[in-house]
DNA sequence: TGTACATCAGTGAACGCGCGTTCACTGATGTAC
DNA sequence: TGTACATCAGTGAACGCGCGTTCACTGATGTAC
């Protein structure tokens, strides 16, 4: 009791079914459907350990599915904290990040998988979990763009409402990018294009946006 | 055997059965969670008939499913017929467009949440009919397009993109719509406001593109 | 109009199955002294 | 270093439950003559 964190670090082996089950249910979604279909024997038969193995990791499968939420979530803020670092020029920052993310979707698809089918498939509160970190994207973005010279003047209820056009395009298009077999590399470069060429599209947009409030 | 058509127009009763059994699926689509998780005794329960009833109307399950979408989409096609043909001067076609599309899914609430949370959470043939609409709905939408004058230099794949930009958000914004309760007017009008803005927006880039690809 | 027969939507009992969860257990690993 | 004890991840039997599906049935409605 009294040496508490050394006795911790002493269990190499804690937390190895843990992950196995993490694991599995991923794998699962990706071969079998939405995580709220599978089953927690389904799980842990996958996983290589006994249903009631499952009790000494998780209360229950809904717990299971939080945590890879946030595992998922986790991995995807590190990855937008880098592209956001990149501070390409404008001309390339739309290929550029649009391919960043791409890549990164193509090597987390059972990740993505997982929270595309929960996003409005799921219990409302993986929904409403889901549903918070996109709109926290979307406030990000929208203050990346706050600090545009060209779009100073426009206010902040119309950045969340161009942030939130991106963000919704680029979530279809993930959703478009999962359902294509990840063999099919033409596919994926058309998706990879075409969400170029509508960022650009929206881009011409909100230049033209300005000049309206501020001219017309 | 002879008389075929007569006898059969003399069932005045025949689906009503049928018809209370797609009934009872939107309800527990709207109370319960997806389609895909509803077991055939709830729906048959909630219908008022026995279990084994369901299979005088249906083979499984996912037949009454695929009936749904069709019901759906059949009754969602005439809509956008509807808008289609109103013929409003370009300046007030977006809000007014916007506003019966908003109102239609108002007032047909269960058949969209029905088809938003299969969309991802589906079967594969559910996720794929649902796909299929969805991209003739975008095709229809770049032919009304390029009826425009000033986007007749817009070659068709183009055109394809900006339809689906437009289809991707409008999908995105019902989604949201969904989300909301049914006494939250405020909230309604904020995404129907939302939904005006961007797609002037888009419709901005939309403009500017064309010079691009012309002029530049 | 009256009778005998066919059709078929809905019934209710029964089945085997996979489910989530409980419980007392085992045995390996870590800790105290 | 050696021993006695505590901890705790994983086991395996057992439970009651709702599931989809089968089957032989009932009884109302429609049809033929």
């Amino acid at each position: 009791m009294s040496k508490d964190t050394a006795s911790k670090s002493r269990r190499p082996k804690r937390g190895q079914t843990r992950e196995a089950l993490m694991e599995a249910a991923l794998d699962l979604v990706i071969k079998k459907g939405p995580f709220s279909s599978l089953s927690l024997r389904e799980v842990t038969k996958k996983a290589g350990v006994v249903p009631t193995a499952f009790y000494r990791h998780f209360p229950d499968m809904s717990a299971l599915g939080l945590t890879l939420l946030d595992e998922s979530f986790r991995s995807l803020r590190q990855m937008m904290r880098q592209v956001r670092q990149e501070e390409l020029p404008t001309e390339r920052m739309i290929r550029g990040s649009m391919e960043i993310y791409f890549n990164y979707v193509r090597d987390n698809r059972a990740h993505f998988l997982f929270v595309a089918k929960e996003l409005y498939g799921g219990t409302p509160t993986m929904r409403s979990a889901i549903r918070r970190e996109i709109r926290l994207f979307t406030s990000e973005l929208a203050m990346d763009m706050a600090r545009f010279p060209f779009l100073n003047q426009i206010n902040a209820e119309d950045l969340q409402m161009m942030a939130a056009l991106v963000v919704n395009n680029v979530t279809a298009l993930t959703q478009e990018m999962l359902e294509l077999e990840e063999e099919d590399l033409t596919g994926q470069r058309d998706v990879l294009i075409t969400a170029e060429k509508q960022l650009r599209l929206i881009y011409f947009g909100v230049g033209m946006w300005r000049s309206n409030k501020a001219s017309r």
